[in-house]
DNA sequence: GTAGGGTTAG
């Protein structure tokens, strides 16, 4: 009798874990499709019919929920879940962490942090992983620091992605040297790097100048047994162009291509733009409509390089009709939609268009809109409204080498060169550096003019900026 | 449930 009850229990168990299963492949799939309110709906039918939801379905769907919708609609979840008498794990609220990480909100992720320690869920090096994250993003590379000072410390191991996440991020805040040194002596205490960390690296030392640095870990490595994946030929094509060497990325192209890689819209863009920007526009437009052939869900992202290369064909119109559509669509157009617009405009002698579509970006309210008022400050120089641009200028809160490089070979042009010295000098007060063929312009604009003492002091003040800076 | 590549201006 005992026995009959007991395997009657255990049968019963059985197919309710199977339910529960069934359950969560359904949920998941919906999830996927991003059909939250039908996976939702399923939960609430699926408990009608016996079918119980457990941890995995919620998260499942809280991790959906984070990622479509952000913190707050997946952290709404909770609740249900807790009418349902599940509790919430590490990992409820790792999807939680990763949502305030990816927007940034980095005072969110530490109060969900803290939540987490008050309800006795321990926080595991995942939620440290990614509160890491979330400080770099933050623009906190030292508390980024501390948190990973702390993992080593305490009893937590940190895995590969902890390291990984570091010189990541070491390399995005502008210390390629410092992640390129903890990546040595990890090696020295047995990291193998693994090719995301090769990846990692490579770009960052790519994109702060130190190409022979990258070039050595990328000998590295060939050398450690790893096959280099699209995401390093994308990485490698696109340091090529950055220095430009086109013709060393358009190899790296073709190589890719003949060992059979699959083409992502990271890598077509890639190509694109850099076809577009030096004029090869034939080329670009074929590979344009390859990636529009072969790629499934164009970004916001495809379609600025799109944007971008309709305006250097002097297609403006199709430009704009195209940023129509996506917004109709539902894709959200973003500050390079809008500047390489801008640009568009300037570029095609359309100032007061361009103008316009400055306001409409400022109404927008877009997180900078600096690369726009740059192409607007050099449009009108070009066009011989210098005086307009210096308004312009005047008025512009945020200022970096490209305004001012464009305000000072505009007004070398109209011959003020008093007035560009002054902007040059305060360009140096600020930190940064102007065109070398605009300081010489300048310096022999004011001896042309006879002011042979204000060029001499121009030229020792740049000198002595140049000695600075290292 | 965390980490890597792509878009704009002088």
């Amino acid at each position: 009798m005992i026995h009959t009850w007991h395997s009657f229990n255990l049968v019963q168990r059985m197919t309710s874990s199977l339910s529960t299963c069934l359950l969560n492949i359904c949920v998941a799939s919906l999830c996927k499709a991003q059909q939250l309110e039908k996976a939702e709906a399923v939960i609430v039918d699926g408990i009608r019919l016996g079918y119980l939801p457990d941890v995995v379905t919620y998260n499942t769907l809280i991790a959906a929920y984070c990622r479509f919708d952000g913190v707050d609609a997946g952290y709404k979840v909770i609740h249900r879940m807790s009418e349902a008498g599940i509790k919430p794990c590490v990992i409820t609220y790792n999807s939680l962490l990763a949502s305030a990480a990816r927007q940034p909100q980095l005072s969110r992720a530490l109060d969900l942090l803290e939540e987490m320690r008050r309800r006795g869920i321990t926080p595991d090096v995942w939620s440290y992983n990614t509160l890491m994250q979330c400080c770099f993003k933050s623009g906190k590379p030292d508390e980024a620091n501390r948190v990973f000072r702390d993992i080593i410390l305490a009893n937590l191991t940190p895995s590969p992605t902890t390291f990984n996440t570091m010189i990541n991020g070491l390399c995005k805040a502008g210390y390629p040297a410092n992640a390129l040194r903890l990546f040595r002596n990890l090696q020295r205490h047995g990291f193998l790097p693994q090719l995301v960390t090769y990846n990692i690296l490579i770009n960052g030392l790519c994109k702060s100048g130190r190409l022979g640095q990258a070039r050595r870990i990328l000998q590295e490595l060939g050398e450690s047994g790893h096959i280099p994946n699209a995401i390093t030929y994308t990485t490698v094509m696109k340091c090529c162009f950055r220095s430009g060497k086109f013709e060393q990325g358009f190899e790296i192209y073709s190589e890719m291509r003949s060992k059979g890689y699959t083409f992502d819209a990271f890598a077509y863009c890639t190509v694109i733009s850099a076809l577009t920007k030096i004029g090869r526009l034939k080329e670009a437009n074929d590979c344009m409509w390859e990636m529009v052939r072969n790629g499934s869900g164009l970004d916001i992202v495809s379609y600025n390089t799109l944007i971008n290369l309709y305006c250097k064909d002097g297609k403006l119109e199709t430009a704009f009709q195209l940023l129509n559509e996506i917004e109709k669509g539902g894709i959200e157009s973003d500050e390079y939609t809008h500047s390489i617009l801008v640009n568009g405009l300037c570029k095609a002698g359309d100032l007061d268009r361009a103008q316009q579509h400055l306001k409409y970006m400022k109404m927008r309210g877009f997180q900078s809109d600096l690369v726009a008022y740059n192409c607007m400050i050099h449009g009108l120089c070009e066009t011989g409204q210098v005086d307009y641009a210096m308004k312009i200028f005047e008025k512009m809160e945020l200022k970096d080498s490209f305004t001012y490089s464009s305000m000072v070979h505009g007004l070398c042009k109209v011959r003020t060169f008093r007035v560009a010295s002054k902007l040059i000098l305060s360009c140096l007060r600020e930190g940064l550096k102007i065109l070398a063929a605009d300081q010489r312009a300048v310096i022999s604009g004011l001896r042309s003019a006879g002011l042979k003492q204000e060029a001499r002091k121009l030229r020792s003040k740049l000198w002595s900026a140049r000695a600075l800076a290292f």
